[in-house]
DNA sequence: GTAGATGCAAACTTTTTGCAGACTG
DNA sequence: CAGTCTGCAAAAAGTTTGCATCTAC
């Protein structure tokens, strides 16, 4: 499951992940994004490496609506399995929340509704302050 | 945009997703069942409805993650944009939450981290009791 | 009678898979 | 050199569309 060898084609999506990290990007945004670069990224390395980015976590996916395909998106800090994110929905930013009262809700919702929150699927969207502002 | 005639079809299809409102149906679901029923109903058919019960706001449709296809939920007449939902990620359960706790932590978050959270848009994930137990 | 709905097949889009060859460590 | 990764093409999966036929009103 994790990525064993570092190669050049990796290397690239990776960082072009990064430098859009705030915002939606499709598995054929990247794709065609290297082929105007003359690149020689096939779709199927962009496919595979993207779910593998997705189930360490490096990586995550959505899917927005209106559109029919996934969209993914780089999680920059690491552990981010131990608490819950924020996306805003106008500008697509990241929030990470590390909030005592939220984990506090997720014993209540546990111990009084029997529902087990998963914290890496869930993200909670909303509008961040910079965005309510506009 | 607006249905104009009632047919079998469509009468079928809209009985099937009102029996299955608390779980995410997926088209070919639909499909599927019909198949196996005797009923003849043909994808397109399902798939042209679909679109227009979703135009007309009596069907939500979901894109839900891990899943290429999408989900869609007959709505009913209560109020589900007051509270949030708890979608379980092994039996498709959607669970509505009515939680004053939950409440509180949405205030919280408005005012310490600066986020007004949007409960239409996000889902809870996790596992429910009876799939917690298996 | 006519606008609208259906079913089939074909087209289209997005994603996955099989395989031979290339590359990483 | 062994285990991985890549690119290509073909195959899957999900959805839409064209068209002749049928049906509700």
């Amino acid at each position: 499951m994790k990525s064993k060898y570092n190669t050049k084609q990796r290397e690239r999506i990776l960082e072009y992940l990064k430098e859009n990290k705030d915002s939606n990007i499709t598995a054929d945004e990247i794709i065609n994004y290297f082929k105007s670069t003359n690149d020689k990224i096939g779709k199927a390395t962009v496919y595979r490496y993207l779910n593998n980015l997705v189930k360490e976590n490096i990586v995550k996916k959505y899917m927005v609506e209106n559109r029919n395909c996934s969209c993914y998106q780089y999680i920059e800090e690491q552990n981010c399995d131990s608490h819950y994110h924020l996306k805003c929905e106008k500008c697509n930013k990241i929030i990470h929340l590390e909030c005592d009262e939220f984990k506090g809700v997720e014993n209540h919702i546990a111990k009084e509704h029997d529902f087990e929150l998963d914290s890496v699927k869930t993200v909670l969207y909303g509008i961040c302050k910079e965005c309510s502002k506009k």
